[in-house]
DNA sequence: ACATCGCATGTAACATGCTACTTATGTCCA
DNA sequence: TGGACATAAGTAGCATGTTACATGCGATGT
């Protein structure tokens, strides 16, 4: 289903039944009926009593709290894998990131994005906290909705690959407050990016600073 | 569901079923699984095929975790409360600080921690963060699940109320840094508090230590 | 021309039927 | 007495039946 809404397979706004779908999948009303309520519950669909579902596309302000709490989440993670450098998480982050840079290389962008995703779990889970790291994975699935509804080609793999370049480096040099600034730029980088794009396709600088400061700080 | 668990009616690691369960509400099977499918989604409950599920306990470690996501989100909340000084914000936190200090006085356990939790919720909402309101809102209700099943009268509210209030006062004086202090004295208190209570009742001063550096820092 | 009402349609939500599988229990044989 | 084995009970998961309700359309009356 996340596939589905991701692929654009299925436009948010639309109004879904849960017959038609479990007609489409050859499966029965339960399981997709079951599915669509964990969806809910996360927030990504949401039902309209004898009306069906919609799958709804997060605003600009979901966005920019979004990455608010990623912000909040990422730097402090950041820093302990920094201080600490533990060789298996730096491996793996160094792995990670070769992958990575290859996928934008070679214009992979699936696979670049999987390795993204991969990357900043590797993070969270290496700086020993597991539960953040489902946190940022659960709202990455919200952000991807926006993804798949907006082009989205605003930054070239390239351009996102260098942004990550400097994170990892200082994370293998083990200087905590250059890893912040540099996951704090990434980070900003792509929230500001993504709620300009939840805000529509008018320039609407003013209204971003605004949010992003309100918001996030 | 949640309450049933809180109040202790639902025994954490016991096998159910749904169809007990369904019996019990006196409603079908399918509403009954859906709730459960909704906590299962949030980690509370576990189904195991073709057996039944269980309520599941946070471990230790995933207590830790806990605080650690709260401390990397309500921090920079109460710092951005403290430096904006919002008028509104301030008298919703100061009522609020009110009821509990009552609420505290008179013993009034119950709404003594309604007015706890709204509290947190306001600090966080108030810094302009819903979603980061919601998620501690759903880390709390996990960490509940262990209050039910364990005394958890290790403190008086007089004590706990005691560590809210110079967060209030740094709020209300505009202290970002104080403000800061005093969350993560609170935080960090009851964050360890509830590890040791969940590493059981034996003293693991070491095993807590260990835990909690490993992975809140 | 216009407002009102009834009805057909389609839906979520709930109830129940069905199946494959896991597990425990008892039974029969060595 | 002990151990393999059939068997029965109970379960999640999936399929299907049922109900109450929201909505849009068209007929009917004014």
């Amino acid at each position: 289903m996340r596939e589905g809404v991701r692929t654009g397979a299925y436009l948010p706004g639309e109004l879904y039944s849960v017959y038609q779908l479990a007609e489409q999948l050859e499966v029965s009303r339960s399981p997709v009926r079951e599915a669509l309520l964990r969806l809910a519950e996360a927030g990504l669909v949401a039902f309209e009593r004898n009306r069906g579902f919609r799958i709804v596309l997060p605003d600009p302000r979901d966005i920019a709290e979004i990455f608010g709490v990623r912000l909040a989440l990422e730097l402090p993670a950041v820093r302990r894998i920094a201080d600490r450098r533990d060789p298996a998480v730096l491996a793996e982050i160094d792995h990670c990131a070769a992958a990575m840079r290859e996928a934008a290389r070679s214009g992979d962008r699936a696979g670049f994005f999987r390795d993204d995703q991969r990357l900043h779990e590797l993070i969270l889970r290496g700086s020993g906290n597991a539960r953040a790291a489902a946190i940022v994975g659960s709202l990455r699935d919200t952000v991807r909705l926006l993804g798949a509804s907006t082009a989205g080609r605003s930054r070239t793999l390239q351009e996102i690959e260098t942004e990550h370049r400097p994170v990892v480096e200082a994370l293998r040099a083990g200087d905590p407050g250059a890893a912040e600034q540099a996951m704090r730029d990434h980070l900003t980088r792509t929230g500001r990016l993504l709620v300009a794009q939840a805000l529509g396709d008018a320039d609407h600088t003013d209204a971003l600073d605004r949010l992003w400061t309100e918001v996030v700080g």
